[in-house]
DNA sequence: CTCTCGATTATCT
DNA sequence: GATAATCGAGAGC
């Protein structure tokens, strides 16, 4: 089995840390897959929650790399975001799909509620998505990554990586710092050629 | 396939 | 009071 990834893992560059994400393991409570989708936020993009500075809810960006941060998004959803660099540097990266491979009955009957048929591609195919069928919640707000419920492990190889601008966002909307692996069904949305 | 719209609430102005 | 790093349903082509 690859090994966990360390705490210094995430203690560098936002933009490096991001594409080596696509292609690890992530498990909540043993329910998880393998990341297929990220994009990077950094404290200087008009986009990153952490631009306009410290708030009370964007805290845990200002804190050391390693840990969740989990936010609510439009009033329903739960995103959930790898806090990266020095502490200050208020950056992370934002999970946006992965590839169900353990857990999948329990993520089916977490995602069956809002679903009537929830395809095994539908399980996690965005980042609201993710957090529901892996039971993500403000309580994970703030945890370490390298601890339980977290497991993290580091892919075995290099996979190809497409890149492009970020979803759903109104500013700095041309930033290509959204990556995805190449060929994957389980993106939230295809990346253009 | 694409497009539009409503849900729902913490956060910030 | 307006906004938002989303999702799923439904309409139309």
């Amino acid at each position: 089995m690859p090994p966990r990834l360390r705490r210094s893992f995430f203690d560098r560059s936002v933009h490096k840390v991001a594409p080596e994400l696509i292609g690890a393991t992530l498990l909540v409570d043993g329910v998880g897959g393998v990341i297929v989708e990220v994009e990077a936020y950094h404290h200087t993009d008009p986009a990153a929650h952490s631009y306009i500075g410290r708030t009370n809810r964007n805290a845990i960006m200002f804190g050391p790399a390693g840990y969740a941060y989990v936010y609510r998004s439009y009033g329903i959803h739960w995103c959930l975001n790898f806090v990266c660099e020095a502490a200050g540097s208020a950056s992370a990266v934002l999970i946006r799909a992965i590839e169900p491979t353990a857990g999948i009955a329990a993520m089916r009957r977490r995602r069956g509620k809002d679903l009537a048929l929830p395809e095994e591609r539908a399980l996690c195919s965005g980042p609201g998505k993710l957090c529901q069928a892996v039971g993500v919640t403000i309580k994970h707000n703030g945890l370490a990554l390298d601890r339980p419920p977290f497991e993290l492990r580091a892919r075995a190889s290099v996979p190809d990586i497409v890149v492009g601008p970020r979803i759903g966002i109104t500013k700095a909307v041309d930033a290509p710092w959204r990556y995805g692996l190449a060929g994957s069904k389980f993106l939230s949305k295809p990346f253009k050629i």
